[in-house]
DNA sequence: TTCACCATGAAGCTAGTT
DNA sequence: AACTAGCTTCATGGTGAA
């Protein structure tokens, strides 16, 4: 069986696209290889500086370059130097502008290497402008090539005032820590017992070792805690302008097919290791969607897709409230301080509570006291109300959210669904702009379109996503449960005059071996295969049965990672 | 301490049917 | 009028991170 792609033109070469290219980071490559010899070259008063600069992989004339400029005395200042010096360097030829509306006007500014004001490397200022100092430099710690849970632990071990050197100086005293102790928390090859690779007669082990994983999790759990990024950026945003990040994936964690696992963020402890442990060792990727529209959604990503030459959808959408809904400014008083929505949920706020927020302030013309303030700020956060008149607050509408969360405009509207169902599957979905930015990266790699297995489909936010990426989708295989929401995406399909095949299922744990076999066989394997596996018995908001991974719901991880590891064996990577 | 969180289930409501 | 099914409303708390 030939599982190449079945118009044999996508010969994609799966080992190659992490491979540190052109856009790797200087920093990071040459700090895992350690100080080279040509330090010896430097002159004798700079030599402790100029190793200690090229250990962190800059060149050495670049390292000269800037301690010329700087003098010896200020390391930080030689760094920030060194920081713009690389970034100037790479820009131009590593970051596609054509997908983007990237301008290089500020970089220009930038080019004489006196202006280092911009060294969070950000050319849009929409997403500094909200970040803290500590923010900032956690940024900057990330376009040296370290890695978020490196640069978070640095930030923790050393405090909110550390300088940006002093940060990279504890990650490499980390490592060689780590090194002397024989493990690396974030070595590239971890051992042995934590991977877990495909291989012949895996189908037959997957019950014996799945059980064997699980009681892995609580031994591990406290030894290697996942600690969530601040802030939430995962591996860069849009219009960043430095993408020196180099992740290695694990060999066992290399396509085909691809895949993509979505859930929240704020998961109980050691869900999100045992998630990582499962998808074969990937690191999860933390992003708050606040960051590519005006309400937030801390969400992880397990993904074993490249990071380089992502690239958002246009239009980019507003990011205050203000923006999105002009009309609100109106109504907004001033002592109600928010600008984005929290996550948007599966309930909305009761017609009761907005009836007695109106009572609480109609006997107040502008500023009411501040208990009263208080409360309605809190409910206000608490239901992302908006203000729709004097006084009167209304939560935000089924299209509104669909708006919001990237959709079609009555994506969800009609075809029998119920108006609180609306809610629920728009509060159960993926925000489309975060995840396009995500599998953009595909767009280039399959210009004839891919072949899409979509589990936990929802109302296709993925599939939205890769359609309006210009993404053509040949063949979609959606399992979803809710008969509302095939009917969605069905509706979807036909309106936007889908040339491809879709196919709706209705239950992952109908999925078997041979189903999914049959229909590798007809459409000659997966290229993509996502889901967001229920987070009902991991989110926060449930206070009855929030049992973690092995919740009713929750445990549907479990047949993810099934489907995936099928897939993947049919595939036949090691075969 | 404060804040946020893809929720749940019982009770009430409503439109349709007999 | 009585019944039913499906939908809406409402009240409810704990965990984890900062």
């Amino acid at each position: 069986m030939d599982w190449s792609d079945s118009d044999g033109n996508e010969v994609l070469d799966w080992e190659s696209d992490e491979e540190p290219g052109p856009g790797s980071s200087p920093a990071r490559v040459a700090d895992r290889a350690g100080p080279s010899d040509e330090t010896c070259k430097a002159g004798p008063s700079h030599r402790p500086l100029v190793s200690h600069f090229m250990g962190m992989g800059f060149s050495e004339d670049m390292v000269m370059k800037a301690i010329k400029e700087n003098g010896e005395g200020d390391s930080e200042a030689i760094l920030e130097t060194l920081l713009t010096y690389a970034a100037i360097e790479k820009c131009p030829e590593n970051i596609d502008h054509s997908h983007n509306n990237c301008s290089l006007a500020s970089e220009e500014n930038n080019s004489d290497g006196d202006d280092l004001s911009d060294i969070s490397g950000f050319e849009d200022e929409d997403f500094t402008m909200g970040l803290s100092e500590e923010d900032k430099k956690y940024l900057t710690l990330m376009e040296m090539g370290f890695h978020p849970e490196e640069a978070s632990a640095a930030m923790r071990r050393c405090g909110p005032d550390a300088q940006i050197l002093e940060l990279a100086d504890s990650i490499h005293a980390a490592e060689v820590q780590e090194s002397e102790l024989g493990e690396s928390t974030y070595s590239n090859n971890k051992p042995e017992s934590f991977s877990y690779n495909c291989s012949r007669g895996k189908r037959k082990r997957f019950a014996e070792e799945t059980v064997n994983k699980r009681r892995c999790v609580q031994t591990e759990s406290d030894s290697s805690l996942i600690s969530i990024p601040k802030p939430m950026v995962g591996y860069g945003l849009p219009n960043q302008r430095i993408t020196t990040i180099c992740r290695k994936l694990p060999e066992s964690a290399v396509g085909p097919p691809y895949f993509y696992y979505e859930n929240v963020a704020l998961a109980p402890k050691g869900v999100w290791e045992t998630i990582s442990r499962f998808l074969y060792d990937v690191e999860p990727e933390f992003v708050d969607s606040k960051y590519f529209c005006a309400a937030a959604r801390k969400r992880a990503y397990v993904h074993n897709l490249p990071i380089q030459n992502r690239f958002p959808l246009l239009p980019i959408p507003p990011k205050t409230i203000h923006d999105v809904f002009p009309t609100t400014k109106k109504w907004w008083p001033s002592w109600d301080p928010r600008t984005q929505f929290n996550c948007l949920q599966t309930c909305t706020a009761s017609a009761k509570l907005t009836e007695r927020i109106r009572r609480a302030l109609e006997h107040y013309d502008d500023l009411p006291p501040l208990t009263t303030q208080k409360y309605v700020i809190e409910e206000c956060r608490k239901w992302n109300l908006v203000w729709v008149g004097h006084h009167k607050v209304a939560p935000l509408e089924p299209d509104e959210i669909e708006m919001l969360l990237g959709f079609p405009r009555d994506h969800t509207r009609g075809g029998g669904i119920s108006r609180t169902e609306r809610y629920r599957s728009l509060g159960n979905s993926f925000q489309v702009d975060t995840v396009a930015f995500h599998l953009s990266v595909l767009k280039d790699m399959f210009p004839n379109g891919l072949r899409l297995l979509s589990l936990f489909s929802g109302i296709g936010g993925a599939e939205v996503a890769l359609h309006r990426l210009g993404i053509r989708l040949k063949v979609v295989v959606s399992v979803e449960i809710s008969e509302v929401n095939r009917n969605i995406i069905k509706s979807w399909w036909e309106q936007t005059n889908q040339t491809g095949t879709l196919i709706e299922l209705a239950d992952v744990q109908q999925l078997s071996g041979d189903k999914l076999e049959e229909l590798m066989c007809t459409f000659g394997g997966f290229d993509l295969v996502v889901g967001g596996s229920p987070c009902n018995n991991l989110a926060g908001s449930n206070r009855y049965h929030r049992d973690g991974l092995e919740g009713t719901h929750s445990s549907l991880f479990y047949d993810y990672f099934r489907i995936l590891d099928l897939v993947k064996c049919i595939m036949g990577k090691n075969i």
